[in-house]
DNA sequence: TGTACATCAGTGAACGCGCGTTCACTGATGTAC
DNA sequence: TGTACATCAGTGAACGCGCGTTCACTGATGTAC
């Protein structure tokens, strides 16, 4: 096999960021080697190279398309109509909490091993903080949107504790692989966040 | 050199245990190299396998160490007199989210990278899940120990959201490496533990 | 439109490096007499 | 208590392996005429 077209060299490279992000995300950044990720798309290792400059850079692409497919999906969830910003946060920690292909794991907290401590990592550092913020951000404005008061107090700092509950209720779930108390610990969060902001009637 | 006293031996094998969960806790257990270890302690690699069968084997005891000294710190905050639950809970968090030199870094998540994924990862992964869990129930149990009034609901399942919050907060900020946003998250969940269980008046 | 040539996407072997682990060796420690 | 010997904690080189990256090569694609 010679030459590929051009066209067929971007939907290559296309290929090889989608199926990193799968499998970055199924199996952590540093158990997942170039030749896997290469190997998955039916390639071979040395092509790599014409595509990326080395590994970090496929890394911070597999990192944006990973954050932007979960901002998608919030999205998608938010678009519904919701009775209030209780009703809303309640839709959107139970989507989270929802059992999904390890391919779609929180990025949060599958690209998290690959950044922390390193302050200077490269580029998918700043995706990766660029696409926490992201979503965090997500999260407090569409909450806020659905509030009935905004002068409710509950309303600007409750959902921070919601985020950092969801997301710690995610995480040690991962960590404990379905170690029963987590699991309620996850539906406290759940109720919870069906109270989060009461309607004022 | 030739061979140690028993009594030395013995010493050394338990600074190897210590530096491990230090350097464990500082760098992430596996950006630590077994010979790391040894050089830390003053020794060469091959004296390793004289007393540890293999790296999760040592592994496995500096979780076991670095939990029971994050236990040990929790308690001696929980030793004071607290006036309620909400009071004690802010201590508690307050002293979770102090900075702290990297090694004492909280083993629930400097950890978690290590055997988030593999379910049968050895004995490691046992004393993780058993470290997460112990420091868990110590969490719930020293809140409602301080709470004034059993039957309130807010003793039983606020502690746990507090908790997953905590936790949730500090990995993002660990992961983050100081963004100003999330710092605003932190704060946010201390004011919140100030008044997870108010005293009935 | 057809031809000759340069380009370059993809191949697969190889390199260099760090890691966990093994091994023959050393010599002070512990023990049997 | 003193001596001869076995034990074994610690040494440092070496092994095997997987990784990220490099490289000479191939042959279809793109281009200049």
């Amino acid at each position: 096999m010679g030459r590929s077209s051009q066209e067929q060299a971007l939907q290559n490279r296309a290929k090889i960021v989608e199926k990193a992000s799968s499998l970055f995300r199924k199996y952590g950044v540093d158990n997942v080697s170039v030749a896997d990720v290469m190997g998955a798309v039916g390639m071979t290792i040395g092509g790599f190279y014409k595509h990326f400059e080395s590994k970090d850079d496929l890394i911070q692409e597999a990192f944006s398309l990973a954050f932007r497919q979960a901002s998608a999906s919030w999205h998608r969830v938010s678009q519904h109509e919701y009775d209030g910003a209780a009703e809303h946060a309640a839709a959107i920690v139970n989507h989270y909490f929802r059992k999904k292909p390890p391919e779609q794991a929180c990025p949060m907290i599958a690209f998290a091993p690959h950044v922390a401590g390193n302050t200077t990592d490269g580029l998918s550092a700043d995706a990766y903080r660029e696409g926490t913020e992201a979503l965090f951000k997500q999260f407090i404005d569409h909450m806020k949107s659905h509030a009935r008061d905004g002068s409710d107090p509950a309303a600007n700092r409750d959902p921070q504790v919601l985020f950092a509950a969801m997301v710690g209720a995610r995480f040690l779930g991962e960590a404990l692989g379905g170690a029963e108390w987590i699991r309620s610990v996850q539906a406290a969060v759940q109720r919870r966040a069906a109270e989060a902001a009461p309607s004022r009637t």
